[in-house]
DNA sequence: CCCGTGATTTAT
DNA sequence: TAAATCACGGGG
């Protein structure tokens, strides 16, 4: 019996701009599996990172390390970086192969495995609290940088499901600068971040 | 508002 | 080797 699980986006979906990715991924679900139990979420909220041209970029002029690697894997990958000392957010690789381009997941709204994600995190009161922020959906879901690296399209425990876009939702989409760029120069401002409008699951 | 917290990067 | 930085969250 289905128990819920949906179609997985494949390699081809995964294979398009950073801009047409992060719209596009409104609406489908984000689905880790963590002891046999499935957490997921609904994304409402992501940010596109053109890659070696955007001052934003982990990528920006084709900085390449240890934690930049996945970046530059095949669209599809996951990305997951740790900082200020406690937090991870995960980014989807995007674009063409070997281009680091990538769309961060910055806010869920929870569907499934709920109690698991308040047993995970603790000073979460409401359920528009635990998802509503790029780190805290990577809490409420156990993602760390274990996982930067792993092909969302293989069958892993992370991964994305196809869902109603936001047309077929009704849904109005707002558009607006990224968060927390400010060292970015002239890309501080530009319009690469898109959220469900009026939805509590958006990150404040 | 401010600070915790530590990996990562960049500058010496 | 040291210093600065950071795609954040929680508390006041």
């Amino acid at each position: 019996m289905d128990r819920g699980g949906g179609v997985r986006l494949t390699r081809e979906d995964y294979s398009t701009d950073a801009r047409t990715l992060a719209q596009r991924l409104l609406g489908m679900t984000l689905v880790r599996k963590v002891g046999g139990v499935r957490r997921a979420g609904v994304i409402v909220e992501t940010e596109a990172y053109l890659g070696v041209e955007d001052e934003a970029a982990h990528s920006y002029r084709g900085r390449r390390t240890a934690r930049t690697e996945p970046m530059y894997a095949q669209p599809g990958t996951a990305y997951v970086y740790f900082t200020y000392g406690m937090h991870h957010c995960m980014n989807v690789v995007c674009g063409a192969v070997g281009e680091p381009c990538a769309v961060l997941l910055r806010a869920l709204e929870p569907v499934e495995g709920v109690d698991a994600m308040f047993a995970q995190r603790a000073k979460a009161r409401r359920k528009r609290d635990l998802c509503s922020g790029p780190a805290k959906l990577c809490a409420a879901l156990e993602i760390d940088r274990a996982l930067s690296g792993v092909d969302l399209c293989a069958h892993g425990s992370l991964w994305i499901e196809r869902g109603a876009n936001a047309e077929e939702r009704g849904w109005a989409i707002g558009n607006g600068a990224r968060i927390g760029i400010g060292y970015a120069g002239a890309w501080v401002e530009k319009p690469l971040r898109w959220w469900v409008e009026g939805d509590e699951h958006v990150s404040r």
